[in-house]
DNA sequence: ACTAGAAGTGTACATAGTACATTTAAAATA
DNA sequence: TATTTTAAATGTACTATGTACACTTCTAGT
């Protein structure tokens, strides 16, 4: 029974994941690379990845990868394509599939992220990548841009509080061009989605910016009912 | 050089497809099924799928499949998900790549299908699939209704001249809704994307419904310049 | 000529999107 | 303590899009 499938080949299998951050500071997205080492392209720019066990699924190697790499577990992933060229690894033949994670760029401790040979690398000005990897980060980001105009993954990207200027940066940081403050901030309002706080952010202005709290409770009751999320501006 | 991934598992590799089709006379959304003809679940219905051989990538491997089982090239298909569950298929481990594909019923033919152990089976009354391809139809029917909104993909499932009732039908049956009439016409007429033809389809009427085509040329004209296709209606 | 059945057509109203400039708050400085 | 500076906060008029809704036209068959 164990050999049934005996006269079709084998492949190696991995996990390649697109890890996306947002520098509040900088107002600009940022994807977490590691330096490769091991051979083929040792010392290369990489996506964070790894193979397949024989007893873990997809899913759980793209966790295991994602969670060594930062130390982090429940964060924001999903699967994004599979990438089965036949000589896109010069090492042997390997398929890929890719994966889309979302965190803070704070939640990450920079001592974990320096042992583990990973950087932050601007969106804007990234190095070459091995084999098809950057192939791998334009289909995140695109995939990233439609996502956040229609589910509210965008706050993955931002600390728990977050000003609605800091919201907006983000948005403007991802769709790549300037959105109009005023509706903006009407049209993320009236979803009632976010919580005001009492307290201001005070690093950025004298007046200060109230701090809010994205709502997770009452966004899944709302779409339950039939809300559709929706930040699609100007 | 070739044995440097060796510490590492291999595993099977699979695609599966999702090949959807439209009965213009039955309005109705069909699969293209076929009864299983080796073990394990010899005899179930399954989706028609394959094992990745050594020297074709993903994409082609779902192509020969595809080929294969109707004769026809060219087809409209795309990945859709990849499944890597540990105990998906009992025979052995094997992970799977699904690919969804649209495909003119009439196209067809009936001596290839029947020859090749394919059934078309309604969506509204699927049998019991084997593994996890009920999973894979839903994601991949889900899919189907995201893109028909918004890309012009609903005429692979037509034939080249097509009336504005069978078009509308179609989108009925995608959508599961009724869709009204004058502002599913106003909407896809102002696109500027149907030629009228100098024809009427008269099976169904006595007056008879005049024949339209769809201009993919002028749509990738549009598309080059920012219109985006949208037939969201009521 | 009349009937029956599906194809084809337009308008008024509601909702959502867009463009746009001034006021407010508070720390820093004169 | 009055003034300056800097970023945060705010509302309205207009345009475009979406939606609800019912009658007329055409033609084969009787």
């Amino acid at each position: 029974m164990t050999h049934i499938y005996s006269k079709y080949p084998k492949h190696y299998l991995a996990v390649d994941c697109i890890i996306f951050g947002y520098d509040i500071a900088e107002k600009e997205l940022k994807l977490l690379l590691i330096k490769r080492s091991f051979e083929p392209a040792l010392g290369q720019w990489s996506l964070a990845g790894g193979f397949v066990q024989e007893n873990e699924s997809l899913d759980d190697a793209a966790c295991r990868v994602l969670c060594t790499l930062t130390g982090l577990s429940d964060l924001y992933m999903e699967q994004l394509y599979t990438y089965g060229e036949v000589n896109r690894d010069p090492g042997a033949r390997v398929i890929s599939t890719a994966y889309f994670a979302l965190i803070g760029i704070h939640e990450l401790d920079p001592e974990i992220r320096r042992r583990n040979g990973a950087h932050w690398r601007s969106i804007s000005n990234l190095p070459d990548l091995i084999f098809d990897h950057r192939v791998m980060v334009e289909k995140a980001l695109q995939e990233l841009v439609a996502k956040v105009k229609v589910y509210p993954v965008g706050f993955e990207l931002l600390p728990e509080k977050f000003t609605l200027v800091q919201l907006q940066n983000l948005y403007e940081a991802i769709y790549l061009r300037q959105v109009d403050k005023r509706n903006f901030r009407k049209k993320i309002l009236s979803m009632e989605l976010l919580d005001k706080q009492d307290e201001k952010e005070r690093e950025t202005s004298k007046k200060g910016a109230w701090y809010y709290r994205f709502n997770i409770e009452k966004y899944k009751e709302l779409a339950r009912n039939g809300f559709f999320f929706n930040l699609s501006v100007n």
